[in-house]
DNA sequence: AGTTTTACATACCACTGGTATGATAAAGCA
DNA sequence: TGCTTTATCATACCAGTGGTATGTAAAACT
């Protein structure tokens, strides 16, 4: 049987898109070959191809797919911790929630490692902005409103806080010796709390 | 003629990773095949893998040579700029000019983008930070003998501020909206001296 | 002078992402 | 219902890749 129905096709796309996640997380995206995905996934490249316009896009699915999971974590965890006495304690929550995606290896290699090598700096950024930066800038954007931050620091700091997230990540995973998570975490807020 | 005497040799062996330092810079790693660089550098494959064990371990040795230049210039930024009134001064020198490496399309495709997807987590982390990283500690190290940080968040803090700093870097390469290097650092310096 | 070793050049190989073509069953249509 | 079209793959193939094996000529050494 070649042709499938339209169910048993997307469901032929879904299991292609899950292999290929599964191997970018724990191989990296050069030491996955197409060969390998679709031996994985019980299909041949004549389905992957089909599916996908090449193995950047199909990449690009899954980081996609990635950020957007992260993202909703996130904003959830923000949104059910706002507290009327302390207005940092969103931004604090959502920032906590975000550094452990940061720190799995899954995320690392598909996001923050990559990611950035694989599309180039544009298509990189198209999304990575509207996601994780937006979300610090709103974060920022909450403490500026209460007068805790001038708004002409909004852009600037929610890039650079960004990063400093990222890179909290990667210190963790790699063990960095005297850092720690809850190490890291109390730096950050340490640093958040600074401004004013 | 096919051997050549010994400085013959190194300077063919330099003439490879110029030319491969260029292409890099320009093109980035996946999009710079060896036929592309013995053709720039005016030899053979032969000769590339005589010099070098690998394309990636040439690559390391361009992300080394390219690290080492940014650092002496950093460390020499901030050894200039010690100032008994201001405690912060040699530090944002330093960070300063680090600053602007990180805002250059070569220092960005080669040490921040490709660097960590092309050298495993490890290896990149063996020279990056003792240079990057280990600068930064340092600055840090000399505010919280003065009192003003305290010592046990110099490594976590280092690691988020270096980051910082390169995510500044990226975003300004990218002209991001509302972004520009006197706003970046001025951010930074905030930041900087909010701890205490 | 003769041998060894260095510094390449050339020919070759397995494998890669991607394409062109082929095959078959579902869907649309008369 | 029969016929055509079209969606969904499977297979065969291709140019280009990083890397290797082998050849070779000149320098270096004894």
């Amino acid at each position: 049987m070649v042709k499938r129905t339209p169910e048993q096709a997307e469901e032929t796309r879904r299991t292609i898109l899950a292999a290929a996640r599964h191997l970018f997380e724990t191989k990296g995206y050069t030491d996955t070959s197409i060969a390998a995905i679709v031996d994985a996934a019980g299909t041949t490249k004549g389905a992957l191809f089909y599916h996908f316009a090449s193995k950047e896009a199909l990449f690009r699915e899954v980081w996609t797919a990635v950020q957007l999971e992260m993202d909703a974590e996130t904003r959830a965890a923000a949104a059910a911790a706002i507290s009327p006495t302390d207005p940092y304690a969103a931004f604090l929550a959502g920032t906590r929630v975000y550094f452990s995606w940061a720190s799995t290896e899954a995320y690392q290699r598909i996001v923050l490692t990559d990611g950035r090598a694989v599309m180039g700096l544009e298509r990189w950024q198209e999304t990575d902005d509207r996601l994780g930066r937006n979300n610090v800038a709103n974060g920022l954007r909450y403490l500026a409103k209460q007068g805790h931050i001038s708004e002409e620091r909004i852009v600037p700091m929610s890039v650079m806080l960004l990063n400093a997230l990222n890179g909290a990540g990667f210190s963790l995973s790699r063990k960095d010796p005297g850092v720690t998570a809850d190490n890291l975490f109390e730096a950050f807020e340490e640093l958040l709390r600074g401004l004013r």
